[in-house]
Order: C-alpha cells, then structure tokens, then sequence
RNA sequence: GGCGGGUUGGCGGAGAGGUUACGCAGCGGAUUGCAAAUCCGUGAAGACCGGUUCGAUUCCGGUACCCGCCUCCA
C-alpha cells in the first residue's frame, strides 16, 4: 500500500498518515462563510482537498473515505442583509431571509467549485442545521466548569484547557500582553471567547438556555464534525489564517467536550495566495472571485492547474502569466490525448508525488514527460481532475464564434487549408510566394498554427484563436 | 512586540548530503523557398554570513528582505 505522508502542523513534522479506521478515512475541511461569491483564496484549500481526497479514495477504496466540507450560514455579514430585505418588505422571519440569502450563495459557491473540478464533499452540514447540537455541547462545557453563561452569553473558559494555544504555538498569557484582545465587561478572562451571544429583534436568533440568540463562531464546526465524524477523525484541514483563532478554539471546544476524543489527528493548512506577488486586497484593487475569472474566459481547468502548480504549504502567486502558460499546457496536452482512451492507470510516480505531502507541483512535471504516452497522460492528468471530459468546452469556445457567421469551425479550416494548399502550389512554380506568405502570417496572427510540410499543409487551432480575426480571412 | 511561512538558473517551480528535475524562454543543428511544428543537442541556479561534513543548494545557527496570523479573511 502506498504509504501517504502529511505535514502535521500539531506536531510541525511530516508523518505517515495511518487511519484511525482505514474502512472510513475521515475528512472535514472548514468551509466557506456564504455571505458573498467565493474568491480565488477560497479555492485553493478547495482544490488541494479535492486531489487529497482522490488520493485517499485511490489507496484506502473510493468507498472508504468521508469527506466534510461545512456551510458558515450565520455571520453578520449575512443578518445585515438579511435585516435589510426584511426592511425593503421581503416576507417572511429574518431566519427565512438569511435561509434564502445564503441558499443563494450556496448555489453560487457550488457552481464555481464545480468549474474548477472539485468533486462535492460527502456532506456538506450547514451551522443552522446544528444549532440544537451547538447548544448541547456548549451546555456539556457549562456542566463540565470549561464555560460559563453571562449576560446572555456563553463564554469558553480559555484557562480551563491547559493546552489552548499549542496548535498555533501561543501562549495565553503572550496573547493578553499583546493587547490585542477584545476586552467585554461580561468575560472572566480577556482571551475567553464567545460560544453564544444574544440577538435582539434585528437579529436573527434560535432560543437557547441563555435566551434568545446565535452562535459564536467556531462551536459550528465542533458540533458538526462531532457529528458527521465522531469525537476522532483523521484530518481537518483549512488556511493557515484560520490556525488562530478559529481551530485553536474548535480544539479548546472539542477537546473540553469530548475529553476521551482526539477530535482531529492531523492537520493541514495551506499558505496564502497572492496577486502578482502582492497579497489580495480590495484596498489594493486585485481582489477576484473564481466567478471573474471564469467571466473574463479563464478557463476552470486553467484557474486548477495554477492552483496545483504550487505546493500548498508555500504561498501561492496568482499572475496572468501562470494562467497563460497553464492554458499552452492543457491545449497541447488535450490535443495529444484526443480520442485516446486513458491507461488503467495513472503513472506511479505521480502517486508518490501526492503521497509525498501532496506535492502536487512535482505530480504536475511528471506529465510533461509522458507526451510520448498519450494514455497514461490522460490517465495521469485524470488523477489530477485535469483534461478531464466534462472540463474541455473551453478549447472550441473560441473556434465557436466563427459559427455566428454561420460557417462551421470544421468548414473554415478545411477551407482555409485548401486554400494555402492552392498557394503553395502556384507559388512553388512562380517563385514568388508574397500572397502565401501574407496568408500564412495571417492565419499565425488568428492563433492558428501552421504546419507545411513535404506532404501537404495543415492547419491546428492553438489556445488563443481571434475569431474574429480569422472571420476576416474567409 | 509574539507566532509562523518564504527566498533556487532569464521566468515558473520540485526533489535529493555527493549523480540531468521538469516546463517556458534562449542558443546550436536537422528539416523548410522562408517559417511554424517536430526531432537532436546545449549553456544557465540555489539571498547573505558562519558552522557541521571528505563533500551542502540540501542539515544547524545568525543576518537581510518579502509574506501571513495575533482584528469572525481560505
């Protein structure tokens, strides 16, 4: 069995993964907050999840691993604009509202990570599905002296878990001197933090023990994972910003609640990403969604590759130019393998790449080398969720628009190959070969490739066909 | 201030204590009316300063610079 090495940020060291239960590998990803479209940061766990759990499925059986990725559906960000339709005369209770708000979200979410290829989680809980489940632990804490209520609220007791602070390697009392700590009249220590707080009338809110309100952040993700995958479970992973506070505290929650659980056993952050070697920011005007790249015609599969191109634990830097180089790959690549059954199996090396601390940059260079094996690039491609089937659409997008003319894609170039054929033939006698020539560039400058050789001419579309320059030419 | 990540050839980007990463670009050749494509070949690196070692780009320490977290941002 190929053995699968992780970087364990618990313990700061590469280690074999052994499975709590190698029948059901278990798996929760912090999910997105749905109070907007997904930008690309958010992808990259997404997409690096998506080729882990391909590669658990592949060594432990595609039956045998359960992958949880969570909805965040309450936030403020989210009863804003719940408050503001309800405001504007939209029917019905603000939690109906950010129902709907985040339901909208949700699909968006969805669609975007379907581009890049990333398979659905196996569940997918939304934290309004578990607030009777969050109320139940947060009251265990209580019993259990780790928390306490006040005010309305409910608060964890950070000094009552001995080891808070030892994933992200902090200690409590460094923190406060930092002073960086919301200092509230109703918590017993600066670093407590909140599992409950009230909501008045403009917000959305469930009845509790404590009275009417919502969850804090963090508990969501305790109660769901207890749920879905017990009190133990292999590996939780996430951006590294999310190290401190959000799973140093889902640790002090679950290990308090559950103190004969491990909860997770390794976890995995990924880096950051940036933008041309800045970190994203709408302050510095490079923020984007998936959904604007995926609109300004940067294919899915393009925006994956990037994103794989690097290995997770290293900042990742989105530039214009990778995406390009991504796509010449990914074209040639997909012309070489047209109509090529995939082999049985992807080439070992790649495995071993993604075993080995999932390094999915090295998996990558392993397919530049098998252009000579059309199907076990295919098959090896495959592995990776690239050249997939359902995933090619973008190579004839361009080529379609020549259809609005109302000549098929086929037709052109079959013309057009006719047509420098007739050229060459009558320049190869004349001697003068201006008229061949200014075609030839012609149809270089349209992003077509042109191939001439002894036995004839050919004409290959490359990854950036000008429609529009090619309509001119026909 | 505290914690963490990074720095590899023109560019992107991996592995390995000593042997070619890989890709793009470049250069030389074959081929071509000229190109393109293809094939063959090829130069080019390891931020800086020390240490360990027979030998380090790879291990250790320090310096510089960049970045992230400590502010419900993956």
């Amino acid at each position: 069995m190929v053995e699968i090495r992780l970087t364990n940020t618990k313990t700061r060291g590469k280690e074999a993964f052994a499975p709590i239960d190698p029948q059901n590998v278990r798996l929760y990803l912090c999910g997105p907050t749905v109070y907007d479209r997904a930008h690309l940061g958010n992808a990259r766990p997404v997409v690096v999840i998506d080729v882990l759990v391909a590669l658990l499925r592949h060594v432990y059986g595609v039956d045998h691993v359960t992958y949880v990725r969570n909805f965040t559906d309450v936030d403020d960000k989210i009863n804003a604009t719940a408050l503001s339709r309800q405001q504007a005369g939209a029917p019905g209770t603000l939690e109906d509202l950010i129902r709907e708000r985040t339901q909208e979200t949700i699909g968006w979410y969805h669609a975007d990570m379907d581009a890049l290829g990333a398979a659905r989680p196996d569940h997918e809980p939304r934290a309004t599905d578990y607030i009777a489940q969050m109320i139940t632990m947060i009251e265990k804490l209580i019993a259990d002296g780790h928390a306490y209520a006040r005010d309305g609220h409910a608060l964890f007791r950070v000094r009552s878990y001995k080891d808070y602070g030892k994933l992200s390697g902090r200690s409590v009392d460094d923190m406060i001197a930092g002073a960086r700590v919301e200092v509230a009249p109703f918590k017993e220590d600066p670093m407590d933090f909140v599992l409950w707080k009230p909501s008045d009338a403009e917000l959305p809110g469930w009845d509790s023990p404590w009275g009417r309100g919502r969850p804090g952040w963090h508990i969501e993700c305790s109660a769901m994972s207890y749920e879905l995958l017990g009190e133990s479970f292999d590996i939780h992973a996430g951006g590294i910003d999310l190290q401190f506070p959000h799973h140093e505290n889902e640790i002090a929650q679950s290990a308090c609640a559950h103190p004969h659980g491990d909860f997770a056993r390794v976890w995995l952050h990924n880096e950051m990403l940036q933008v041309e070697g800045k970190k994203m920011a709408k302050s510095l005007g490079n923020f984007f969604t998936v959904r604007d790249l995926l609109d300004k015609r940067v294919p899915g599969e393009v925006i994956r590759f990037v994103l794989l191109s690097t290995h997770y634990r290293k900042p990742m830097d989105w530039t214009d130019e990778k995406a390009r180089a991504a796509e010449d790959a990914l074209w040639e690549w997909r012309v070489l393998t047209k109509g090529v059954e995939p082999a049985a199996e992807p080439d070992p090396r790649v495995i071993e790449a993604l075993a080995d601390d999932l390094n999915t940059a090295g998996a990558i260079s392993v397919l530049y080398t098998l252009k000579d094996d059309p199907a076990k690039l295919l098959a090896s491609a495959r592995f990776l969720g690239l050249l997939r089937p359902d995933m090619g659409a973008w190579m004839t997008q361009d080529l379609a628009a020549i259809d609005s003319v109302s000549v098929p894609v086929a037709d052109v170039l079959a013309g057009l190959t006719q047509q420098l054929t007739d050229l060459r033939i009558a320049a190869q006698e004349s001697k003068d070969y201006a008229a061949l020539d200014a075609l030839k560039s012609a149809l270089t400058e349209a992003g077509i490739e042109v191939r001439m050789s002894k036995t004839g001419v050919e004409l290959v579309a490359g990854p950036r066909v000008d429609a529009q320059k090619l309509g001119t030419l026909l």
